[in-house]
This record gives structure tokens, C-alpha cells and sequence, in this order.
DNA sequence: ACGAGAAGTGAGTAATTGCCCATGAGCGAG
DNA sequence: CTCGCTCATGGGCAATTACTCACTTCTCGT
């Protein structure tokens, strides 16, 4: 192959053993003599394309149980999308399985001819799924974040996926450009007024689907974690009754928004409208039970990527 | 897990099996326990699932595409060998990344330790393939020009790659003496005669393999730029129905050597049997699009070196 | 019921893959 | 120029996976 760009090349040959090996179903062996290399060297060019993520799996095949916990989970809450993947026991990822499924799903929506407007949150779970997205053109949709991109400080925010989006998929962004939380009422109105966020919001209450990650509440929550909130202003929402929190709106237990004056900070754009539109959470784990269970109650989100365990624990909840 | 359809109940659990393999990255061996049955049935299962296209597998790198489509080419035309490089849409070249890579393949066959024979043809491309080869010892390979070197009016043919390859790459090199186009059938009867030109007739006969450019023709056809073909002689070779030539071998659009007189009078080595030898093409572009689906379509050439482009415009021809 | 045939199972074994380590090439600092 | 460092390489070996075969179970037609 060319010899050019030294430090490409060898990601794509590392590409283009992958591709021998998982594609076109080559041993190892037949990649190295095939590339005129030694067999070991052929090994960590597939395991590199591993780990650089320049292979992607994905399950196609609604499994039997997942399906069942899905179906019930559906009738239980009302839901209107609902996707169980298996759990894997041993794993303590909070994303493996959620981020495949919810990649497909964002895919399934892309690929609609018809124009839709997708609405996207934050939050590990979401960047996890998003960098599972595969580089599309889709110059027929319009793609607007939830939440703001500026932290408390000043500074970007990680985990705002809509720039991980941008990169894999072809469409019109419409980023926020606001911090997560205004510090007044008066001030996220005069932040909200700015024309550039208008059309954000305008954007958001015209999605069709909105994808967003589940948030617990706690000294260990994200939110705590990013320091977008400070851990004396979480524990008062906490003894106010809050459960969890989707791009920054507080719910109780019981899936209400909370009326306090903290969600007249949340300079997010409003959830969509739960009857036109499809508003997906995308969560796992024993540490997101209680904030999934009061989204799911409360009619917070009509859809849900999740996996077998908590798809459990929201049946017999 | 309700038992309903027994039938799906196999490809459920095969689901489950090749998740667990694939996405979660755990051992058959682990499969085996979690689902409670033998480590061989859950291999059967992973496999199941694989052949029932349940899992998917994808590469993300700007190579994929290029193997992909190397691996139709191959399949559709019946190619021995097929490289397909990058295309540079911003590039004009007609060499960039063809050059290199037929330099690599060049290179691979003279790095064989058991004696080759290589045939070498003409034109742009060729020579900036060998103008890549790196400095080479190889007293056990031997290398015949497929063209004579002798332009029209007694002048060296610059574009003659052979004495490029010789200053680089330490072999014996036949060239030919001869111009590559006789004045008439008899003429070239008594050229190929003469003694240096039959032992490079013979080598053509053994070669192994032959690396050739691809002529697309008319009025702006390198043959007629670099003087060895008159504008009207052109002309009435495409009347004829030419659409390309190897060599100054000329074939129609179906890929089959012309009948017609001129052909007799080419003074060029015959091109290997591609039974026994590969004979691969270097050449991308828009203009020669028709002259490459010729020739690979009647078999003139059984191995290619294109750009993705060309690759594309092949696969949909 | 019964037998033929399809389908599945586990043992055993060959093939393939993953990983550790000693080696040597390449490179920058002194 | 040399030392020390990093990193790719290929050998060797253990772990893992694929395949074959003989045997059992199930199904279906008579």
C-alpha cells in the first residue's frame, strides 16, 4: 500500500485487517500473508481495530425474554418505544448494550426519507450510544440539543453530544448556546430571549423524537460529578422530594416536574411533547431504578432503551 | 421465558449467545455457564448467529469501502487481483495512490525468493509506479518490456518504463528494440526475428506476471500525443469500434482484439496467458472508464489497480 | 406403535488466537 | 557518537475456538 502518511497508515492497515478478519472472515494467518506480515502482527492489527472502534457489532434479533420485558413494560407504563437488551452480569458498564441499541435506534430514525427534527440530551450514556453512530448523510433532518453546552465555569461541556453527532452524521445542528442552569428565573429569560436560542426552542417543541439519558440524583450523581450543581444545592433538591433528573428538569417520585424555583433556573429546552413525540431514555443500572421508575410513572419519557435487570425491576416495581 | 415458538426459541438464544460473545466480549466458556448448557453448544449457538446474519459487523474507516469494492470487482469481473486506493477528489492526477500502490505490488512480486519473470508495459501511470520502487537486488527475477522503445521517428520512447525500472531494481531487463508499431504485418514478421527480440518474445510467453497501463482512445489518446499514432489513423480505429488499448494492443467494447489489420501490425510482445499469468492493469479516471470495463469485461486484463472512483463506475456499468 | 431420518449433544482433537517476552531497530538527549 | 528509551517484531506457549464423529432424542409418516 502507499507509503505516505506514516502515522495513518497504520490504523488503516489495522482497518484493513478488521475488515479481512471480521468481514471477509479470513484467519489471521491468511491476513499476514496476504499483507506480507508476520501472524502476530496481523493479531494486533485486528485487535487494534478493536479497540480503536474501527469495528462495529451489532445484534440484530429481538430476543424472546427482552422482547417479553418489553412488551410488558410498554403495557405497564404506556410507553411507546421500548427496547430490553441483555444484561451482562459480570459487566459493570453503564452503557455496554444500551449504547448499541440506542445507536440503532437514532440510525432507524436517520434513515427515514422524510424530514424529522431529532432532539438529543446529554449524558454518558447518549455519548456512548452517539459514538456508535455510523458516518451518515441525512441533509433532510435537523438535529437540536436539549441542553446547554457551557458549564458553570465557562467551559464546554464533555458530555453535550450534539457535537459527538455532528461529526458522524451529515445534518443541520442547532446547539444551545446557554450554560446547563441560569442563576435566576429573570436571567434564563433573558438568556432564552437571545434569537439564536429561540430557534432551539423552537426547534425542540417541534421534534419528533427526543433521546435523552436519566440522571440520578445523589452525591454521586453526574450532575454533582460535571459540577454543574453543587452538592448543598442537590442535597435541599433531594429533601424537596426530587427522584431524578432528564437534561436538567428535577421530578419527584412520582414522575411530576418539580415546581420549585430550580426548574426556573434549567435553561434546557422543555421535553417535547409527550403526546406528538417520541421522548426515548436511554439508562441502565441498580443506581438509575428509582429516577427510571418515576419517569416511567410520571410519563416523563414514552420510550426506553434499557436492559433486562432494570427492565426487571421496573416490571414488578 | 414463555415457551411459544419453539422454532424461534433457537435463534433467540443464538441472539443471546452472539450478544454476549461479540458485544460483550465474553468467552464461550462464560456463555456456556450463564446459559447453562455446553461450552460446544453455545459455539454452535455463536456461529448460529453469525450465519443467520443476526450479528452485524461493520467497519468504519474510509478503507472499508475500497475493500468492499474490490471484493465485487473481483467477484463480477473474475479478477485474480484487485486493488482499490482511496480516490482524491480534489486531485487531478491521474497517478496519485495508483502509483503507490502498484509500486507495493511491483515490489511484492520481486521480493518472491523463487525466479519470476516480469513482464512491464508502458505509459503514465506505469512509470510513475516504478518511479516509486525502492532500490532492490534481485539477480533471480527477470524483466521483459512488453513494447518496443522506439517512437515513430527512430527517437527513444520516453514513456518506455523498462530503463526507469532498471536504474532502481537490479535484475536482468529485456527491452525491445523495436518501434511499437511496424509499418506493415510483414514488417513486423521480419523485426520479431531478429534474435533480441525473440528471447524477449519468449520471456513474454513465461512471464508470471505483467503489469500494463490502459489507452483509452481518441483524439487527446496518449498514443496520439506522444506521436506514435496519426489523428486520422486514430479516428478510424474508434469507426472500427476500439474503445481501448494495451499495449498498442487495440480491443472493442467488448473487450475482444480487434481483426482488423492494425493489430498485425503492433510489433508488441503478446500479453500472457492469463490463464497461467496475472496481468493487471494500473489506471483510474473518468477517461478511461470505458476502455478499463472493456478490457475487464473480455478478460484482456485479469487484475486491476484502480481508485475507488473507477472501482464504483465498474461495479455499476 | 415402529422405524427412518432429521436434529441436537458432548467428547475429543485440530486449528486458531491471545499474550508474554527477548530482541533489535529507530530516535532524541547529552 | 553513545546511552537510554520507546516501540514494533516474531517465537513460543497457553487459552480459546472450530470441527468431526458417534450417540441420543425427537418427529413424522405409515
Amino acid at each position: 500500500m502507499a507509503r505516505r502518511g506514516e502515522a495513518n497508515n497504520r490504523l488503516d492497515d489495522a482497518a484493513r485487517a478488521g475488515w479481512l478478519y471480521y468481514v471477509a472472515g479470513r484467519t489471521q494467518d491468511e491476513i499476514a500473508t496476504v499483507m506480507g506480515i508476520s501472524r502476530q502482527s496481523a493479531q494486533r492489527l485486528v485487535s487494534l481495530a478493536m479497540s480503536e472502534r474501527l469495528i462495529k457489532v451489532r445484534l440484530d434479533h429481538p430476543i424472546a425474554a427482552c422482547l417479553e420485558a418489553a412488551a410488558g413494560l410498554r403495557d405497564r407504563y404506556g410507553l411507546k418505544h421500548v427496547e430490553v437488551v441483555p444484561s451482562d452480569p459480570g459487566s459493570t458498564s453503564t452503557t455496554v448494550g444500551i449504547a448499541e441499541a440506542g445507536a440503532a435506534e437514532i440510525e432507524r430514525w436517520l434513515k427515514l426519507p422524510e424530514p424529522q427534527v431529532l432532539a438529543i440530551g446529554t449524558g454518558r450514556t447518549l455519548k456512548a450510544a452517539v459514538d456508535q453512530l455510523p458516518p451518515m448523510e441525512c441533509p433532510q433532518h435537523r438535529i437540536v440539543s436539549l441542553t446547554g453546552n457551557i458549564g458553570l465555569d465557562g467551559s464546554a461541556a464533555y458530555y453535550n453530544v450534539i457535537f459527538s453527532m455532528a461529526d458522524a452524521v451529515k445534518a443541520r445542528h442547532f446547539p444551545m448556546p446557554l450554560p446547563v442552569l441560569a442563576a435566576s428565573p429573570e436571567e434564563r429569560e433573558v438568556l432564552h430571549s437571545q434569537s439564536l436560542v429561540q430557534v432551539a426552542l423552537k426547534l425542540g417543541a417541534e421534534a419528533n423524537v427526543a433521546f435523552v439519558g436519566v440522571g440520578e440524583l445523589g452525591p454521586d450523581a453526574p450532575l454533582c460529578q460535571d459540577g454543574f450543581l453543587a452538592q448543598d444545592e442537590m442535597a435541599g433538591l433531594t429533601r424537596a422530594g426530587a427522584a431524578g433528573e432528564i437534561c436538567g428538569w428535577m421530578f419527584d417520585h412520582d414522575g411530576v416536574l418539580l415546581s420549585g424555583s430550580f426548574n426556573e433556573r434549567v435553561a434546557s429546552v422543555p421535553l417535547p411533547s409527550r403526546d406528538k413525540a417520541s421522548v426515548i431514555g436511554l439508562a441502565k443500572g441498580r443506581r438509575k431504578y428509582e429516577a427510571l421508575w418515576a419517569a416511567v410513572k410520571g410519563g416523563i419519557i414514552n420510550g426506553l432503551i434499557t436492559d433486562e435487570a432494570t427492565a426487571r425491576y421496573l416490571l414488578n416495581a
